[in-house]
DNA sequence: CGAAAGCATAGGAACCTCCTTGGGAAACCT
DNA sequence: AGGTTTCCCAAGGAGGTTCCTATGCTTTCG
């Protein structure tokens, strides 16, 4: 099989016309690079120098082998150096996985920051929802992610809270807004929530669901709608309430419906956002800028923990 | 040190997500192509997939490397094939000495025919006189080449005589050309001999040398010139007379001087044109080809022996 | 003709490659 | 949930490769 190994000493004795001189080069002994050469020239069945006399004489056939070695190890010395400049984060790919939410709420400031710091590198931020992100996270097409920690059954999985954010409740009636809605409040309210897809393993629908389980009341929604930005919208039409996360109520709220405003929840409720990776993971410098990087914005947008 | 067939495995790997299909693929057991890829994320130093229960996934390192790999596969694989088209004369170079008389005699038709039956070649008619040619031949930067022969001190050498030319005595003067020129005759004559650089080992001189002295006469020349056409236009020009082979009498005479004739000399005087290679080489096909060609052509145009 | 240069060969040590076997973890299947 | 399968890693050992030193042979050069 040919090896560059082979093709090295090839073109190093091509270049000087000579095994002992490529040897040098090489730092073999002249024997080495003979054997090398001979064993190339086996593999590929023809003669590649004419052995005559003091030196080697490249034939013809050495002369159409060499522009396709050169470029094989120019390709391998590329690829050495693209591996390079990728881990110091001058090139490469960052990939992170964040869910929904937190991409609402500092997603495009998160890609500028890392873009700013590290010009080189293509980003993605991967995942609509924190399952969904968790799942690529399981299979290991992520190294790690940003999800709301809630919803994680944890089992292999590090997780580390980063930041906390109250759950409201949205109402275009401001009559509704005027105390803290308890658990039988909310029980009787009519609800447009988000996230249909994961209905039973959305975050906030299982804090919902803990909060009036709690108080001996079981949830029920009237509009079911897969984006956050719609059930706000709704609300704003005053076609029901919600209950989302504060840092979304603020960015959505201004722009999508303005009439509408929000109260807290009695007692209190709290999706945790969190960082996550696999136990035991050892995070690449990319995954460890956009954790940094992302933590920081989300604590600057939700509370830190 | 990085070699190809890491990176064989690399990518079988990243194409399968799997060790063991991977080695599957390339006909290995498992380990062995697990030990292969690890050699390689060692000699990189990062990792380049993440082993996560079933199967492996690429990291975005690995992506980075992927076009390299791919490089340098492919262009050992373009080696081997251009090195198996080249030696099937299907491409490549074609390096051929020849003497100057020779191309004089066949040259350009010699080329043709190479070109005909092998289009993708590239034909070299190398060297301007034997001894030069000769000389190449000595140090390997020929593997075979047509010369004269007369001038070859053989040693080392595989001499296989292929033609003979008469050597003929060419003058503008018809009352020169009436009978055969004796060595007695040339002794006194005014003659213009080519290939000054050559002067003492060109096979003509040494063929004349050899006559005259046999007759007890010593050789004279006039003037000297480097190209046969020049001479044969001097003669023309009636400064005086030379000896040349009969054959590139017949193709310049025509053409640079159409009122020159030749007659013989007496006894006839023969330069031997030869097949020479390295004793004991081994001649490519190409090589044989253009002996074969060449042979047919000069043996058209002179004696064949 | 002797000296120097340069390739080939030989033999042995270190290393690499590949295999088989066995173990453990994750995923899949009742 | 538990058993089965899948897939990876680890270990150990056989066989091959690589690389060295030493030596011999041929060519070249003074």
């Amino acid at each position: 099989m040919l090896s560059l190994h082979q093709l090295r000493c090839f073109l190093a004795t091509y270049e000087h016309g000579s095994l002992t001189a490529a040897a040098e080069e090489l730092g073999y002994a002249q024997p080495s690079v003979s054997e090398q050469v001979r064993a190339l020239e086996k593999t590929l069945g023809v003669p590649l120098f004419r052995r005559v006399g003091r030196g080697v004489v490249p034939t013809t056939l050495a002369d159409t082998l060499r522009p396709y070695a050169e470029q094989a190890i120019a390709a391998s010395e590329e690829a050495r150096r693209a591996v390079q400049s990728a881990v110091s984060l001058e090139s490469g790919t960052i990939r992170f996985g964040m869910f929904g939410a937190a991409r609402l709420y500092a997603g495009a400031q998160i890609v500028a920051d890392v873009l700013e710091r590290y010009p080189g590198v293509r980003v993605e931020l991967i995942g609509q929802h924190s399952n969904e992100v968790q799942e690529q996270l399981r299979r290991g097409h992520l190294e790690a992610a940003m999800i709301a920690a809630t919803s994680v059954e944890s089992e292999g999985m590090t997780v580390i809270p980063v930041a906390r954010d109250e759950l409201v409740y949205i109402s275009a009636d401001p009559s509704r807004l005027t105390t803290p809605v308890t658990a039988a409040r909310l029980a009787k309210a009519s609800l447009i929530m988000p996230e249909t897809t994961w209905r039973n393993s959305d975050s906030v629908r299982i804090l919902l669901r803990r909060f009036l389980h709690e108080a001996g009341h079981n949830p029920q929604t009237r509009i079911e709608v897969e984006e956050a930005e719609i059930s706000v919208d709704l609300v704003g039409r005053g076609l029901g309430d919600s209950v989302i996360p504060r840092a979304a109520a603020e960015q959505l709220i201004p722009r999508l419906a303005p009439n509408v405003d929000w109260v807290s929840l009695r007692p209190k409720q709290y999706d945790v956002m969190a960082i996550v990776h696999r136990r035991g993971a050892v995070l690449s410098p990319a995954a460890q800028v956009l954790i940094e990087i992302a933590t920081k914005h989300i604590q600057s947008v939700a509370e830190p923990i």
